[in-house]
RNA sequence: GGUGAUGUAGCCAAGUGGUAAGGCAGCGGUCUGCAAAACCGCCAUCGCGGGUUCGACUCUCGUCAUCACCUCCA
């Protein structure tokens, strides 16, 4: 039974979906002004293995997320560089779909933009004022915060709180307009010439930031959604203001479970543009050459957790990653020499491990825990590839089992396709038989050559073995 | 000021009212012609101070520190 920690409620709760084995899970996407930084990687990638795991368990998983085309960033983006709204969100939604690539993130059953849903963001607009929880103030249309019972309580803020908090950072245009300070734009009007914008009940505008999330949800999955994702920067205001627009809309329950990711941050400080330590995904893509790698840091920790990236940290994820694709590695090797017939005692070692894994993955994707799993798996393969005799049906589940486990995390190529070419394979040949004459300076000899070429040679019982370093 | 987190070995990181998973690094072994890989062993008393308890790292009170959110940042 899976369980998993309800941020509106602050405890774990017992997962059950809504319908039996479906699961309909919203996330929200990136802003695309830019390329995505490495806190909206870890989002796709927590989302994506939380994903991944309820496919593991047997859902079927309609995922939904959005990119967000139009608001202010990318208004003024496209201002500064002189070109439309459209040239600077196709480039970078492009760039998305290009960098999200590698990381291996499943595409989202739908993806759909702000800008796709216009004419529902329109007529759910207008319901919302005929149900008199939004009013139109001079081409702006906002919510009643207050008057939606529950307001704030997602991220636990007190109403008055909220506003006191608030003072001196709002923008006295917006606050005349509104009847309460807590009062949030679902509609904004836009009458400045060359900016994106569409005509509508309230004249000439562009949707207001929350509504487009609670559209999409609702137009795609239902009134009443099992699973939404995001950042936890997002419980307020951003899901406490879809909560309050979608429930007010439809009366029922808009989300189930609301799931948020802790934040990346940077040699232990907040990743920020002003203190220049902003890293995007296609830098960091650029730079370094082992995708899997980050993936694998991103992954593995538990999705609530803070996740400090540094030089060291990408490091260790690397040789622990090593570990794991060695192991499997050299249990492939191994199976040349396999024969056929299972190990009964090893089987059963391996079918635990799988429990555990499950057991910690049930536990709000305690990937922490899982991945002890997972290295016990690992040594307990390394054992039985140095063992004298190994088995070719369990040799099998053996691998598929680290295969299927690993790809959970997302992490599907436990061995990448290597190529030799015919002068290394010569060598090999050579060298093979050096060893047999017992000519080890010339074993030796050939072992250093391959060396640089990144062809790394190992000798075990059962021959000589090689990998790409 | 309000709200919510976090503080466990050199590093990453689990966990629990009964004397601390796992990984990395380090040290010592085994195997190997040498090496590599691997395996075995060693390596912490849980920010600080009270309290409750037969017993706390785990409960409680206080304290210190770090961090996040409080109107558009994943």
């Amino acid at each position: 039974m899976i369980h998993v920690y309800n941020t509106l409620t602050h405890q774990k709760e017992i997962f059950k979906s809504i319908q039996p084995n479906l699961i309909t899970m919203y996330v929200c996407g990136p802003t695309i002004y830019n390329y995505i930084h490495i806190g909206n990687a870890r989002s796709a990638i927590a989302f994506d293995t939380i994903r991944r795991y309820f496919e593991f368990r047997g859902y079927e998983v309609n995922y939904v997320s959005n990119f967000t085309d139009v608001d202010d960033k990318i208004i003024n983006r496209a201002h500064e560089e002189g070109v439309s709204e459209a040239t600077i969100t196709e480039k970078y939604a492009q760039a998305f779909e290009n960098d999200t690539l590698p990381l291996n993130i499943k595409p989202a059953t739908v993806r759909s933009k702000a800008t796709e849903v216009i004419p529902d963001i329109i007529s759910f607009v207008s319901e919302l004022i005929a149900k008199g929880y939004a009013y139109e103030a001079d081409g702006d249309v906002y919510f009643r915060a207050r008057q939606f019972k529950g307001y704030g309580i997602l991220a636990h803020q007190d109403l008055n709180e909220l506003e006191a908090g608030a003072s001196g950072r709002l923008d006295p245009e917006e606050l005349a307009k509104k009847e309460d300070a807590l009062d949030f734009a679902v509609w904004k009007s836009e009458n400045r010439p060359g900016v994106i914008s569409w005509d509508s009940p309230w004249g000439n505008g562009r949707p207001g930031w929350h509504i487009e999330c609670s559209v999409m949800a609702q137009k795609y999955l239902g009134n009443t959604i099992d699973v939404h994702g995001g950042g936890i920067d997002l419980a307020f205001p951003h899901h406490t203001n879809e909560i309050a627009q979608s429930e007010a809309r439809t009366g029922q329950t808009f989300v189930h479970y609301w799931l948020h990711n802790g934040f990346v941050n940077i040699n232990d400080e907040k990743m920020s543009k002003s203190l220049g330590n902003f890293i995007t995904l296609h830098d960091m893509l650029e730079r370094y050459d082992d995708p899997m790698t980050i993936r694998y840091l991103l992954s593995t920790t538990q999705y609530r957790r803070p996740i400090n990236y540094s030089e060291d940290t990408l490091t260790q994820a690397r040789v622990e990653l090593d570990r794991i694709r060695t192991a499997y590695r050299n249990l492939h090797f191994r199976m040349k020499d396999s024969k056929d017939g299972r190990n009964e005692a090893v089987e059963s070692d391996i079918n635990e491990y799988k429990k555990q894994f499950i057991a910690a993955m049930d536990d709000d994707f305690n990937t922490q825990n899982a991945l002890a799993a997972i290295f016990e798996l690992i040594a307990l393969a390394n054992t039985y590839s140095e063992a004298a005799i190994i088995q070719r049906d369990t040799a099998m589940l053996l691998l598929e089992t680290m295969t299927a486990l690993m790809q959970v995390f997302g992490i599907e190529t436990l061995m990448p396709v290597e190529q030799l070419t015919v002068e290394q394979q010569s060598l090999l040949e050579q060298r093979v038989i050096a060893r047999q004459n017992k000519d080890f300076s010339e074993s030796d000899r050939i072992r250093d050559i391959l060396k640089l070429q990144d062809i790394i040679v190992e000798d075990t019982a059962q021959g000589q073995r090689w990998h790409k370093a």
